[in-house]
RNA sequence: GCUUGGGUGGCGGAAUAGGUAGACGCACAGGACUUAAAAUCCUGUAUCCUUCGGGGUGUGCGGGUUCGAUUCCCGCCCUAAGCACCA
């Protein structure tokens, strides 16, 4: 053993020693019970950030927890290789995608290796790759099958000038990213998948992950689905020349072209209505458009306009509409009611129309106040109804949104909202007007991307047949090769004859390929299925292999997935379910979301007011090059850049072109993976951000130093020698019942009942660590289970300080404090495996005498024995009146009143109470003692 | 604007279930070792007062419940994230 602690050499050591005996790699048995450990799988940009660091050390720490308690891990990794930036490249340098991704994951696979993650790398998976997408392409067609993928318009954004569809993220700030163009939107043909199928399925079953799943994950994905239980109601129209071309009102079953037909969830306010709002895009105004004013159309026109601007969501839009001339007519009063236009209603979302209730919806509130149209409360709050009802009308200040007593409402008057909402409902159904409703702001998830590097929509086009779905034997439709990519035009591989031109599978007449490909949030929604069986050519993965592993015990992530990808995957489990795949609703039963790492960033405002589109532009400083001046609390007081500019600073996600980022290859080399790991899991907790700062690294560094030293300066002096009397020794691993974990020799091993490390020792010295090792013990699992980190790094912390503390010499120390150091380091090392694993198999080996690793001796994670673990004494706090005035020792079984006495008796505790009246005594048993007085 | 988290030393953060606030680490200061430095080891470090025994205050602010509140309740302030016309 090294004397001092050479992070590089141990961790190659056993890189090296666990691809070679493959440590981690596993398959199915019922020797062990099943623990499926995932993280979210990186895309492959070439370099691994902290952010990666941060998940995979944590998922690494748990995987290796579970192996030490006895699972039979499944802890894999793959790539996320298709994608934009991908193509970026291919654009701009000219690069092919493929090998630019290959490369990239080479490089990261070797970043991932040098961190000692505990993968089984035999079972990584490339999304890129034909094997993967093929099956992509196999769930599409089954789907297709299924009725669940269907083709329909759907807006992109458009750049006019290269007449290219362009992402969210290409489009940012309304401009083209390569020309600068205004962005348009534009109508194009999409493919679709039927989420909005599983809207409900994906609501209730929450019910079954709610246990392992953040509060705030589930409640984004309700937000996201956004449920909404109310009624259509249908308003005649009276003076409609033409009424309605055809229903448009696709969720409705009742057509009628002489009505509106309207979605509310709240019917109970019908009698506050004072106009229908229409979105521009509603038959009703197409139907009667020749028949308005020219001002009228004017307004329409701006307003359907003003919807195809690309704008960034920040700035509100002023509520803008027009009067129709048309006349809707309610049907609960009979009252005549005005047809509106209106910019902020939306025709994706319900009928397009609503009633507008403005004395109780802040929107219609906002537009009556705006148009001058008339205001009327039919909700009151319950203790007001009696005087609201003597009143005609209310001058509100704000929309009353609450539930409350209808008023103004004719026969239904001091009704509650509650009872109102049903039994008009009931009226309106039973008149003919109306049915309960339910909508979903969920929609159907478009997977068209006018883009290249993506997996092939297997669907062809053929003049004969029509659309034709490729047949599975033709499987995988292939990227071709050698494309060049130029971002300009629709789609890049419309641009590809060889890959467009092919035959009609079912009549085998020339035929074109779909040119779409598809979202690359499918590859991401099953890849962790493919680990299971990665080289199966038939089928995605079996269904015997789903059925041992998955589903997934626990899932790592940053929670920006937490809507997207996190509700695409559960959407595709449930498909798969009904494909006959897998047999349960939900894949992931334990979720945990990461919070983001975080670094200084300095940087410069372009102020430039001539030219609009640049102003406010960050531009980046690395930190390196900036000189930083900091107050004693460290706050910043000025940054300069080299030239001597001032700099503003502020605190963002890592990444490199803010010049933020940390390289993880950098910290292992300079730290060693087990420090860096080590120290990402300790500085904050895993949901919280992490700031990150350079100088808390070294403690953890100093922190293996000192296991480190002491496990050499112990082995060194001679503190393991055979023990001298009364304990049989052995010369070779011998299971210790006592500890729950096997008890290998360095040349000795303890048996027998009266073990000292089986009592809690003689000396008080032993008994203390011994009791500090146990509780440790004992702490540290339960973090594991809580899913904390930061805190049993602490304890370990901890426990090493206790063997410092421990002062005897390894040369002197009798049997017992011998062996109750040996169980001490023994534990210490063997909890340190899951945040330091190559440390802890080198001291381990170093320990008991041989090299082939943890796993393969048969160690296990400690069991902290509860009789071991208690104190002899503890430290009774004493107050006086709610203040701690002193402390007393007492046994942990003490009687109330033993505490009680003992607590009276103290002299501390007598200057408090002497002279005063003892009103009261608290007693709380092993913990404190208060003493009332008056 | 709405929703949900979160406010604890110079900093990251601890504190089962209402029961000793500040574990552990960073940073800083002092000491030991050293020719010296680094490393290491030891000591101290919420704050104010102190006759050095100790005492007062303190978990964003104001109130409440309780023998006792970082923890529970009410009101407010600040902050981060998500959603943003979803009828």
């Amino acid at each position: 053993m090294d004397e001092k602690y050479f992070a590089k050499k141990i961790e190659d050591k056993w890189q090296t020693k666990w691809r070679e005996s493959g440590a981690f790699e596993v398959e199915e048995t019922d020797a062990k019970p099943k623990f499926y450990q995932l993280e979210m799988l990186p895309y492959p940009s070439g370099n691994l950030h902290m952010g990666h660091v941060r998940n995979y050390s944590v998922g690494d720490a748990l995987a290796w927890y579970k192996r030490l308690k006895g699972f039979n891990v499944l802890h894999p990794i793959g790539w996320d290789s298709f994608g934009q930036p991908a193509e970026d490249a291919a654009i701009k340098r000219g690069v092919n995608p493929r090998d630019w991704t290959e490369e990239n994951i080479n490089h990261m696979r070797g970043q991932l290796q040098r961190l000692g993650l505990s993968y089984d790398w035999r079972r990584e998976m490339a999304a890129h790759r034909p094997d993967y997408y093929k099956f992509d392409q196999w769930f599409f067609l089954k789907m297709y099958e299924m009725g669940l993928a269907y083709k329909k318009m759907s807006q992109v954004n458009w750049c006019p000038n290269e007449k290219a569809v362009l992402s969210n993220e290409q489009a940012s700030g309304g401009i083209c990213w390569r020309c600068g163009w205004a962005v348009e939107k534009k109508e194009i043909e999409q493919w679709f998948l039927k989420t909005t199928a599983y809207a409900d399925q994906l609501l209730d079953d929450m019910a079954e992950i709610e246990a392992g799943w953040a509060e705030k994950v589930l409640k984004r994905q309700r937000d996201w689905i956004g449920r909404s239980e109310g009624a259509f109601v249908e308003f005649g129209i009276r003076n409609s020349e033409f009424g309605l071309k055809e229903d448009t009102n696709p969720q409705s079953e009742i057509t009628n072209p002489k009505s509106v037909r309207v979605f509310t969830t709240r019917i109970d306010t019908i009698y506050g209505a004072n106009a229908i709002v229409v979105a521009a895009e509603h038959g009703i105004v197409e139907a009667n458009f020749a028949n308005f004013s020219d001002e009228t159309r004017a307004v329409i026109e701006k307003i359907k306009a003003d919807k195809l601007k690309v704008t960034d969501h920040e700035a509100e839009i002023e509520k803008e509409g027009v009067d129709t001339g048309l006349k809707a007519v309610n049907p609960f009063s009979g009252e005549e009611l005005p047809v509106w236009v209106g910019n902020y209603v939306m025709i994706e979302y319900g009928t397009g129309a609503v009633m507008s209730v403005p004395a109780h919806d802040e929107r219609d509130f906002e537009f009556a106040r705006k148009y001058d149209l008339p205001i009327r409360q039919v909700i009151s709050e319950p203790h007001l109804a009696h005087e609201h009802s003597q009143m005609q009308a209310m001058a509100l200040e704000q929309a009353f949104t609450e539930y409350g007593v209808l008023v103004h409402s004719d026969y239904w008057n001091g009704k509650t909202s509650d009872a109102a909402k049903k039994e008009m409902t009931d009226y309106a159904v039973k008149h003919g007007f109306g049915e309960a409703a339910t909508t979903y702001r969920l929609r159907d998830w478009g997977i068209s991307r006018q883009r290249f590097w993506g997996s092939p929509i297997p669907i062809v086009y053929c003049d004969v047949c029509g659309v034709v779905p490729e047949k599975q034997e033709n499987l995988p439709v292939l990227l071709p090769e050698n494309v060049t990519i130029t971002g300009a035009g629709e789609s890049p591989l419309a641009k590809v004859p060889e890959f467009v031109n092919t035959v009609c599978p079912n009549c085998n007449e020339p035929a074109r390929r779909e040119t779409d490909t598809m979202d690359t949030f499918v590859d991401s929604c099953w890849y962790y299925f493919r680990y299971l069986d990665n080289q199966n050519s038939e089928m995605p993965f079996a269904p015997e292999k789903a059925a041992y592993w998955t589903p997934v015990d626990q899932y790592i992530g940053g929670d920006d997935h937490a809507v997207m990808h996190l509700i695409y995957t559960r959407f595709w489990t449930k498909t798969m379910r009904d494909m006959g795949l897998v047999t349960f609703n939900e894949p992931v039963k334990r979720l945990l979301t990461q919070g983001m790492v975080i670094g200084e960033t300095f940087f410069d405002v372009i102020p430039n007011e001539e030219d609009p589109e640049s102003k406010g532009k960050r531009i980046y400083f690395p930190p390196d090059k900036v000189t930083v001046e900091r107050d004693a609390k460290g706050k910043i007081v000025s940054a300069k850049s080299a030239d001597g500019k001032e700099l503003q600073s502020a605190v963002e996600r890592m990444s490199k072109s803010k010049g933020n980022g940390v390289d993880p290859d950098e910290m292992v080399e300079i730290y060693g993976a087990d420090a860096a790991r080590l120290f990402v899991l300790f500085a904050a907790p895993v949901e919280n951000e992490l700031v990150w700062n350079e100088a808390g690294i070294e403690g953890a560094t100093r922190f293996l130093q000192r296991v480190w030293r002491f496990t050499y300066k112990w082995i060194q002096e001679g503190g393991f020698r055979p023990l001298e009397s009364g304990f049989e020794v052995e010369g070779s691993r011998l299971d210790s019942q006592e500890f729950g974990y096997k008890m290998p020799s360095v040349g000795f091993i303890i048996k027998g009942d009266n073990a000292p490390g089986s009592t809690k020792g003689n000396s008080p010295e032993v008994r203390k660590l011994t009791q500090k090792t146990h509780q440790t013990i004992k702490r540290v699992t339960e973090n594991f289970e809580s899913l904390q980190f930061n805190t049993p790094v602490a304890a370990l912390m901890e426990l090493s300080n206790a063997l410092y503390d421990f002062k005897v010499e390894p040369s002197e120390a009798n049997d017992e404090e011998r062996y109750a150091v040996r169980v001490a380091l023994v534990s210490l090392v063997l909890m340190l495996t899951p945040f330091a694993p190559h440390t802890a198999e080198e001291l381990y080996a170093q320990l008991i005498g041989n090299d082939q690793g943890i796993l393969a001796n048969g160690a296990q994670f400690p069991i902290a024995d509860e009789n071991l673990a208690k104190a002899d004494e503890i430290e009774i706090p004493v107050q006086v009146n709610g203040k701690l005035r002193s402390r007393v020792l007492a046994s942990p079984e003490a009687s109330n009143d033993d505490l009680e006495k003992m607590a009276l008796a103290d002299a501390k505790v007598a200057e408090y109470t002497d002279g005063k009246q003892i009103v009261k005594i608290v007693v709380v048993p092993k913990r404190l003692v208060n003493i009332v007085v008056k």
